[in-house]
DNA sequence: AGGGTTATTGCAACAAGTTGCACTCATTCA
DNA sequence: TGAATGAGTGCAACTTGTTGCAATAACCCT
């Protein structure tokens, strides 16, 4: 759905740079880094800059149209809020990915509203550790 | 307590570069960042690098004697693993950190490892989001 | 449609962290 | 004790991401 009218409503600017980013964060099925994305918008704008795709992602999460995920692999990757409310589990000795719904985390969210009243943002998260096959072995 | 020790029986070396940033470690109340660590490393041992801090310190996490944080400040900081079970709630508005035991993530942890055989590894959480004073007037 | 306002951009410099490589030196073993 | 081994280091180059500033251009208003 539309994050061009999203940033509009709330009185942002609508430029070509924007719009690109937006495209190619909705094109990518899953998660995309800021390189990827800046690939894209200069191979159709070349007077464009990365630092742009960064303030754009850093508006947009402020936004919550984007969510940003960090799984250790030195940058992190981007995703569109709304396309997927879940987690992973990451691996840290084989890389193995296991996703997971978002609802596993509303426990602790809850206790963390209720105990502490801390609205707590915790989308999108990869939790990293060991998962059954190589836990046995290590 | 003694990391000296934990690296020695692990087989590692103890140099001097490696004594100082464990030192800083441990004297440093709280939770301290790379250059930090570094700048009193180097006023003791000018011939010294930082890539070696970061090189120790990933060492020291592999194996479980610090951990690292995230508190969203531009850097990480460093906490000796032992001193200190616990997590924090950092509000992205005001900049308010609210400390948590370590138990609270633990229900999150035994679902992990009941529903998904994964052993997670959640060990000094920085947890974004925003106090009720700040949720409040938002 | 055209002009003014000011948000947005490109650029270049910067900061944090990582990596490859050649050299050093702690440890092992004869 | 002395040589061989390879873990550990310093250095320099690199990567990802951030920031200040001057120039640009999107949007509003007439």
């Amino acid at each position: 759905m539309s994050c061009d009218r999203a940033l509009r409503e709330k009185g942002y600017r609508l430029t070509p740079q924007r719009m690109l980013v937006i495209e190619a964060l909705h094109n990518a099925n899953g998660h995309i880094s800021a390189e990827e994305i800046y690939e894209q918008l200069h191979a159709r704008y070349s007077y464009s800059n990365i630092s742009t795709v960064y303030r754009t992602l850093e508006l947009m999460k402020k936004l919550n149209l984007v969510t940003e995920t960090d799984f250790s692999e030195g940058r992190v990757r981007y995703h569109v809020a709304e396309k997927g409310r879940h987690h992973h589990l990451v691996c840290r000795t084989c890389g193995r990915i296991i996703d997971l719904d978002e609802s596993i985390i509303n426990p602790l969210k809850d206790t963390l509203l209720q105990d502490y009243d801390f609205e707590a943002d915790l989308r999108h998260l990869a939790i990293s550790g060991e998962c059954h096959d190589c836990y046995k072995e290590g």
